[in-house]
DNA sequence: CCAAGGTGCTTCGAATTCGAAGCACTAGAG
DNA sequence: CTCTAGTGCTTCGAATTCGAAGCACCTTGG
């Protein structure tokens, strides 16, 4: 009895799980397009420009370390980044300390288009999901959702997936 | 210190977001891999599988009625059940009152491959996503999605945008 | 100093997504 | 019956995503 006939999920583990599937996928799509039509951004070049804008106190940050704060593949943070580099919301550049690494730094326009998008991002977030939720409602999310995030990055097939060695793999 | 001139998220909202659309994200992730690996489908191609096989007594349903379930574009509807056609999981065919609608109806194959796949779904969505959680907050997270899942699907720029869909809607 | 392996990023091809436009059929008014 | 608007689905092009493979650089051991 490991898994392969185990008990399906029941009704209330299943509506949680697919609300939350689809209220991401809503949230998440209304967002884009918000971005999309208020400053020309994907979701993920927004969250590339406000984790360098907003949350990193130098502007700059490796490659590596953007990957890590956004979910997504290498090679996807590479395509994104060079489309901002081509904005001239960033530009890029070899650190210093290391020549294989790449510094991405924001730059005065990318900090112009943050704020420009981020009071309609947050008016989208207030209206299709805080909105129908009390306040206590929003903690209660996020306190249930901390651990399943907590456990997920622990335990994770992202990106940060670790490179199989050169021909024997672990 | 995300200041966006209007009222921005306090921490807590912020929090709720963030961790919404991670956890939702990798979820998702670890659940296509997983579907892709042990049955061949792409993560819509499983959901409308699962639609016709599980939920539809009669195992077949028209295309606007799976796009109310799945929550993509009538175009990427079409391309996913073209493939799920030619893999010959389902059939597609003219209803016989409209012929401009499209009935697809889940082959014994289909039904087969959803059987294969199915315990190592629940097996990710236990692990990933359960394991962490009490049963109170499995519950908890349950009740607390479906007021926005609700207030969402009530006022969706979805794919519904341009046109509208059936009739009586809101 | 040199060799071997590890790390950081990019390139490449394939798959999937979307919205807009278009075609086919139906329903309602005259 | 005919015309016009509406509905159901598909086609098309563009954008984005991923993983695997590859290049360049760094680190460690001899």
């Amino acid at each position: 009895m490991t898994d392969a006939g185990q008990s399906p999920l029941d009704r209330v583990e299943l509506d949680a799980y697919f609300a939350l599937i689809e209220v991401a996928g809503l949230l998440r799509h209304a967002v884009e397009q918000q971005l999309r039509e208020q400053g020309d951004l994907s979701y993920v070049q927004f969250q590339l420009l406000a984790l360098l804008g907003l949350d990193s106190p130098t502007g700059s940050e490796r490659m590596t370390d953007l990957a890590d704060g956004v979910v997504y593949s290498r090679s996807g943070l590479t395509y994104q980044a060079g489309l901002l580099e081509k904005a001239g919301l960033v530009t890029r550049a070899a650190a210093a300390d290391d020549e294989r690494a790449v510094l991405v730094t924001i730059t005065d326009a990318g900090r112009e288009r943050i704020a420009r998008v981020l009071p309609g991002h947050v008016a989208v977030i207030k209206d299709l999901l805080l909105k129908p939720l009390s306040r206590a409602q929003v903690e209660t999310l996020r306190s249930v959702l901390e651990p399943a995030r907590e456990h997920m990055r622990s335990a994770p097939p992202r990106s940060a997936r670790r490179r199989r060695r050169k021909e024997g793999d672990d």
